[in-house]
DNA sequence: CACTTATGTTATCAACTATAACTATATCCG
DNA sequence: CGGATATAGTTATAGTTGATAACATAAGTG
């Protein structure tokens, strides 16, 4: 995880035989993004380790917390999953008996989701746990005003 | 690609049909940041289809133009890919003739590596539509010291 | 009504990542 | 020196993720 050193050379074979000149790769926007979203994907699922949740479901769980009575589809087109991916992740969370799919009154083809009262009690710790860690991680960008303008430069990526 | 709309509201189900509470995701440092770093990926991967060249790939064959001769577990340990993956990467730039796996001389286990001058052609190929896209991407940061701003606050995540 | 679209689902497939085990060398140290 | 240990590359394998196609059921629509 240590890279840098780039030392001013011709030819990179001339110098020791310990660093590489990384520059190229390393100072790149695209390189840069993706390895500070691993490292705080990773961040999280040392976190989650104990809760057996990943991201994806974390996000999930919230958003139906927040959203009960929704439709698959709904909650996975906001998430960006495909709802054929998505099937499988809301039958893992069914299953721990942390959400339920209800059939939907309007529509019997729709799934309607809600969580359960384990499901409620388990997203109120989940909550707990990221929130130690988005602190944390605001800390790092110096404050709420550093987080806004990380947000704000990422949205123009988008 | 467009939610926001958190109306202050006590109960998402008496809300119209159509929008959803996603402050509690979307708000967050490490969704924004994969959503973000999707975005720059699924770019980069519209704009090398041509070239038929991963992202992966890529950093591999501009980390051995900087470094030839180097081993190939040293350009993986770079770029954080295991060796036993970082096997079938080079075996691909390889069958393509961009890649030459040369015997060490000083240590038999080991295959230096070198770009074949086909390889170096392409290199140039490729730098000249990255460097393009990451010009509009620093365009997109407000500049080169929106570049900076945006890479030094994603340093302070890792 | 027939035609089209939407929902959830299953089955695949490709890409990426991680781990274990093996070989052949290299290095270390008594 | 020589045996133990570590390293480089490789193979095999499994888990995760994302994407696509096809299907049954149900809604919507002209």
């Amino acid at each position: 995880m240590k890279r840098e050193a780039q030392v001013p050379l011709a030819d990179a074979s001339a110098v020791a035989h310990r660093s590489l000149l990384t520059q190229a790769t390393t100072s790149l926007v695209g390189y840069r993004l993706r390895r500070a979203q691993l490292s705080v994907f990773h961040r999280f699922l040392m976190l989650f380790d104990d809760l057996r949740l990943r991201p994806a479901e974390y996000s999930v769980l919230v958003l139906i917390a927040d959203n009960p009575g929704r439709k698959q589809t709904e909650i996975a087109e906001v998430l960006g999953i495909k709802r054929a991916n998505f099937v499988t992740l809301v039958h893992g969370l069914a299953q721990r008996r942390l959400v339920e799919r209800a059939a939907s009154a309007d529509d019997r083809r729709a799934n309607a989701l809600h969580l359960t009262a384990e499901g409620q009690a388990f997203v109120v710790r989940a909550r707990a746990l990221h929130d130690a860690m988005e602190a944390d991680l605001v800390t790092r960008l110096g404050g709420p005003a550093g987080r806004d303008r990380l947000l704000s430069l990422l949205d123009r990526l988008t």
